[in-house]
DNA sequence: GTCTATACGTAGATAGAC
DNA sequence: GTCTATCTACGTATAGAC
C-alpha cells in the first residue's frame, strides 16, 4: 500500500477540520486506520511533516478548483460565486474549513507550518481576486469595492458561516449564501 | 486576593484568543501568574469550569458593549458599525476573537461548554440584528438583506479578517473595515 | 511497511501539609 | 489560598524485531 501515505493525509485533513491540528493525535489516527502509531511515524516522522503534507494537499485542491472554474464555460460574472460554492461543497463534508482551523492554531504551529498557512491564506485571496477581476473586466461586477477587500469579505463570511452552522445549525447558512450572491451583482 | 479568580479568568481569555481552549494549560497559566497549578485548581476545579466562567465573562462583555452602544447618542444608523468597531478594539489587543477560537475547538469541548458557546454565538447575532433593525426603522439602512444574514456576514467577515490579519498582516484588515462600512449604507 | 515495546515529556487532577 | 508531592493518562517520538 504505497497510497497509505495519501490515505493518512486525507484522514488527517478530515481530523483537522473536525478537531484542529493540535487536537488530533497519531494514536487516534492510527486507530481509525487500523494500524499503529509507529506505522504513521514511518510515513511522516514528525507531526509537523504530516501537517506540511496536508497543507500541500489543500494547496493542490485550491489550485484545481481555480483551474476548473477558470476554464469552465460559466459566464465570467458567475465564476466568483461558482468558485465559492465549489469550495463549500468540498468543505461541508467534514466540518469547518481546514485553513480556518489552521489559522486558529497558528501560534502553536511550527515555523514550517506557519509558512505554509501563510502561503495558503494568501493563495486563497489571490485566486478569488483573479476571478473577481475577470468578472469586473466583463463589466458584470458593479461593486466599487477594492477587490482584495471584497475577496476577504467573501472568504471570511463563508468560513465564518460554516462555523456558525456547526454551532447553531443550517438555517442561517443558506440564507447567508443567497445574500452573498447578491453582493456579487 | 479574592480577585485572583477574575485574574485567572482574564488571563485565560487572553490565552484562548492566542492559543485556543485545548492548547492552553493550567501549568502555563500558573507560571504566568507566578503560582502553582494546584492553586488554579482550587479556584476552578476542572478546566471545564474555568472554560464556562470565561464564556460568562465574554457574555457579560458582549452585553455591556450592546448597552453602551444602544444608549449612546450616536445616530441609530451608525450604531451597528460602532458596535463592531468597539468589539474589534476590545479583541485586537490579544489576537483573534475568543468566540471564534471556541467555535474552532467546538467538537472537543464538554457539553457544558458547547452549550455556552452556542448561547454566545446566538447572542452575538441577536444583538447585532437588534441594532440593524433600529437602523432600518430609522430609514437609514437601505440594504434589502435579511437582517440575520447581514448580521452573520458582518460578524463573520470581521472575525475572519482578524485571523487573516494575524497571518498576513495589517494591510487587508483596515481596507476591509472601510468596505464593510459601505455595506451599511 | 508494520509491529511491539518503550522512553520521555506534559496534561489534568487530587491529597494533604502549611 | 497556596504549596509540594504524586497519580494517571496521553502525547510525540524512537529502537529494533518481523
Amino acid at each position: 500500500m504505497t497510497n497509505r501515505k495519501s490515505q493518512i493525509i486525507e484522514l488527517t485533513l478530515k481530523n483537522i477540520q473536525e478537531k484542529g491540528f493540535t487536537s488530533f493525535s497519531y494514536d487516534h489516527l492510527a486507530k481509525e486506520l487500523g494500524v499503529t502509531k509507529a506505522s504513521i511515524h514511518y510515513h511522516f516522522e514528525k507531526k509537523e511533516d504530516l501537517g506540511v503534507a496536508v497543507c500541500e494537499r489543500i494547496q493542490k485542491g485550491l489550485g484545481e478548483a481555480y483551474t476548473v472554474i477558470k476554464e469552465s464555460t460559466v459566464a465570467a460574472e458567475e465564476k466568483p460565486f461558482a468558485f465559492i460554492l465549489r469550495r463549500i461543497k468540498f468543505l461541508e463534508q467534514n466540518g469547518v474549513c481546514p485553513i480556518t482551523a489552521l489559522q486558529a492554531d497558528y501560534q502553536e504551529l511550527s515555523p514550517s507550518m506557519q509558512e505554509k498557512v501563510q502561503q495558503l491564506s494568501q493563495m486563497e485571496v489571490d485566486v478569488l481576486v483573479e476571478l473577481l477581476q475577470d468578472a469586473k473586466n466583463h463589466g458584470s461586477l458593479q461593486s466599487t469595492m477594492d477587490l482584495e477587500a471584497l475577496a476577504i469579505l467573501l472568504i471570511s463570511s463563508t468560513k465564518g458561516a460554516l462555523q456558525y452552522k456547526r454551532v447553531l445549525g443550517e438555517d442561517f447558512f443558506h440564507k447567508m449564501l443567497e445574500q452573498l450572491k447578491k453582493l456579487l451583482k
